[in-house]
RNA sequence: GCCUCGAUGGCUCAGCCUGGUAGAGCGGCUGCCUCGUAAGCAGCAGGCCGCGGGAUCAAAGCCCGCUCGAGGCUCCA
């Protein structure tokens, strides 16, 4: 007996002759089944009837898995050249209808003996498809493999991707003494958020429902939406977003230079037959975007590397300058992840990432650069409004390493002062001997990679990029690869996700300061006062503060619902009494109460709050009543 | 790439099962109201019901295909 199951989402046959004279009655009309599975049947010379319960048992036990519990028989003669005769195949076929039947399958069947047309859609699921084959005297199966049909198509995949595959991790927690604890004996007491992230990162656990709660935002607030006309993944960015991102762009590239970053600019597409470049980038075939111009291929770079390590090969340094410290903020760097990965500002597939490179003596020096490194990270971040409550860190390394480099490795559990996931290897695959990242967890217990820091021990060769030693003599540097910030869309992305969560915990969510679009909302109580208000605002603006005025027609209470649910900071509404008085009574969203203060106590107030952080000015128009609607 | 679900005014969504005149709220526009700390009132405009095909006297609705989106799977240097 043979059996071909196919999962379908519909069948579609029709009767059209009697292709044997013990052919069943039959009407020629259609029949449509859907969500079915079909069973087409051959019944071979020497079946009999336990042969029949045998395959009707096999197929019940797919149902279940499949979620289906309706099937079609279907006689088919063409899949075996050793058929039985007519009469003892239809009596079997006959046999597992009523079996199944019994069995509380819902069952049709397809006349015997006649010639059908039929039309199928299958579904493509890997289970959608089965052959089975049975003899009478062992019961036998042949399952999946045997047939044909069956996709062992290989992908082009990577020798890094099929590595981490069969590549043994371990993972631990390291605590923040510097002792590697297994992950089995861990209590998580406390540390829910490691936990998940934990589990995120090891089970790769991916159950949710929901849209992610910065998706919404992102649009509502006016930040960023979906751009349709481009590929996904690749945003547009609405005036108020656009501030933002400006204003992160600013501020880490300031830090980065005043860590000793040199800013450079590099071209964002790279000859894809380059010699350097091919053999790096051949292991990641699939995750470029390629063009073509004349006869050239091109790539799209994916990170700030290609283009400064090219750079660094031109250049001639010496021992006496190093670390050499290049940076570059890319915009963009593109991964053509797949469509299905794509989310929100969380995974794009084009994006704005500070890269800065330190080029390295040996690791001596490399560690020390490393530590500085790490506490520039973890405080940009702090500055972006994300502390060490927002995330997890993940650090990866081999078991060599951690060995030889205990002191190095509690260092920086120490400073950061939580316990780490540590992935432990027993062998080096990747280019880098250590490497850390942050991590935030959203609202849907994912979790996604902001600052990173590596120590790569293999591209300067690769590159063929050296520096000259106390001895005169070409050596290859280490090279460190840091994203302080990670992506700046990520970056906002987790401002969006963590004020859901304030809200969702009853606190206001909001911006910080420094970021909020509009920072101080000025509503006059009529017409009236309008002029007044205007010279509050001239005054404010002097101080380098983004102040605008709701000049529209609404009542009073509607301005200031609008405001709130545009997470203005402080909301300040100016009357008779304000004008007279000189007093204040300023709306603070942080703190959920009015607080009376003059002009220049409020101004004062604000300006210690974002000292220190780069400024632009109202990214709209000053008043609300001039601004274009860019989302419902 | 696969699976599931979805696509209806600018936005959010109802209508679809059971075919017969396309609906609401928000937003927009116009007018009234000039207001004291989270939604004032009234009127008006705005829709190739994603695209293509099929069955039907008749399709937003039923059937098929396609496109795009969301979530999941897979994957994530």
């Amino acid at each position: 007996m043979r059996i071909l199951q196919l999962h379908s989402n519909f069948i579609v046959y029709k009767p059209v002759e009697k292709e044997i004279n013990i052919a069943e009655e039959s009407k020629k009309e259609e029949t449509r089944l859907e969500e079915i599975v079909v069973l087409f049947t051959a019944i071979e010379e020497g079946d009999s009837d336990a042969l029949s319960k045998k395959a009707i048992d096999d197929v019940r036990a797919f149902l279940g898995k499949l979620k289906v519990n309706r099937i079609l028989i279907y006689p088919f003669a063409h899949l075996s050249s050793n058929l039985s005769q007519p009469s003892l195949a239809l009596s079997i076929i006959k046999d597992m209808e009523g079996y199944a039947k019994a069995n509380g399958i819902e069952t049709f069947r397809a006349p015997f003996g006649w010639n059908k047309q039929f039309t199928i859609s299958i579904k493509g699921h890997p289970l959608a498809e089965q052959a089975r084959s049975y003899a009478s005297n062992q019961v036998t199966t042949a399952s999946q493999a045997s047939l044909p049909i069956e996709s062992n198509k290989e992908a082009p995949v990577s020798a890094a991707l099929k590595a981490e595959d069969t590549l043994k991790s371990y993972w631990h927690i390291l605590q923040t003494d510097g002792l590697l604890v297994p992950i089995e004996g861990y209590k998580f007491k406390g540390k829910s958020n490691l936990q998940k992230f934990s589990q995120y990162e090891i089970k790769k656990t991916r159950a949710v429902t929901q849209m992610p709660p910065h998706v919404p935002l992102m649009k509502r607030l006016e930040i960023a939406d979906y751009e349709p006309g481009s590929d996904p993944g690749n945003i547009r960015w609405y005036p108020k977003g656009r501030m933002m991102k400006a204003l992160l762009e600013q501020y880490v590239s300031m830090r980065i230079a005043q860590y000793g970053g040199m800013e450079v600019e590099t071209p964002i597409m790279y000859d894809f037959n380059h010699p350097s470049l091919s053999s790096y980038l051949n292991r990641f075939p699939a995750r470029q975007y390629v063009l073509k111009s004349e006869d050239k291929e091109l790539f799209l770079r994916f990170a700030a590397c290609f283009g400064q390590f090219l750079m660094a090969h031109d250049a001639q340094f010496s021992y006496k300058q190093m670390p050499v410290k290049l940076y570059e903020l890319t915009r963009y760097s593109f991964r053509r992840e797949k469509s299905g990965e794509v989310v929100g500002l969380k995974r794009l597939r084009a994006f704005t990432m500070p890269d800065c490179h330190a080029f390295c003596t040996d690791l001596e020096q490399a560690k020390k650069e490393f530590i500085i490194r790490f506490d520039l990270c973890i405080d940009v971040l702090e500055n972006i409004g994300l502390i060490k409550d927002d995330y997890e860190i993940a650090m990866r390394f081999t078991k060599d390493f951690y060995t030889e480099n205990k002191d190095f490795i509690k260092n920086l559990a120490q400073k950061f002062g939580k316990p780490i996931l540590a992935e432990v290897w027993n062998e080096r695959f990747f280019y880098f001997a250590l490497k850390w990242d942050i991590n935030f967890v959203d609202n849907q217990n994912k979790a996604a990679a902001l600052s990173t820091d590596q120590i790569d021990v293999e591209n300067a060769k690769r590159y063929d990029i050296t520096y000259v030693d106390e001895k005169g003599e070409k050596q290859y540097p280490l090279i460190l690869h840091c994203s302080p910030s990670g992506a700046l869309e990520r970056d906002i992305y987790a401002l969006l996700e963590k004020a859901y969560r304030d809200q969702m915990t009853g606190k206001p969510p909001m911006l910080p300061l420094w970021l909020s679009p509009t920072q101080v909302r000025l509503i006059p109580i009529s017409d009236k006062f309008l002029n007044k208000v205007e010279e509050f605002a001239q005054q404010i603006t002097n101080h380098c503060i983004r102040v605008d005025i709701d000049d529209s027609s609404a009542t009073l209470q509607k301005k200031i619902r609008e405001a709130e649910q545009e997470w203005v900071p402080y909301i300040i509404v100016v009357g008779e009494k304000e004008i007279e008085s000189g007093m204040l009574s300023v709306r603070v969203r942080e703190e959920k109460k009015q607080e009376p203060m003059t002009i220049q106590q409020f101004i004062i107030k604000i300006s210690e709050k974002i000292s220190g952080k780069p400024f632009k000015p109202l990214p709209l128009p000053m008043y609300v009543s001039k601004r274009p609607q860019f989302h419902g």
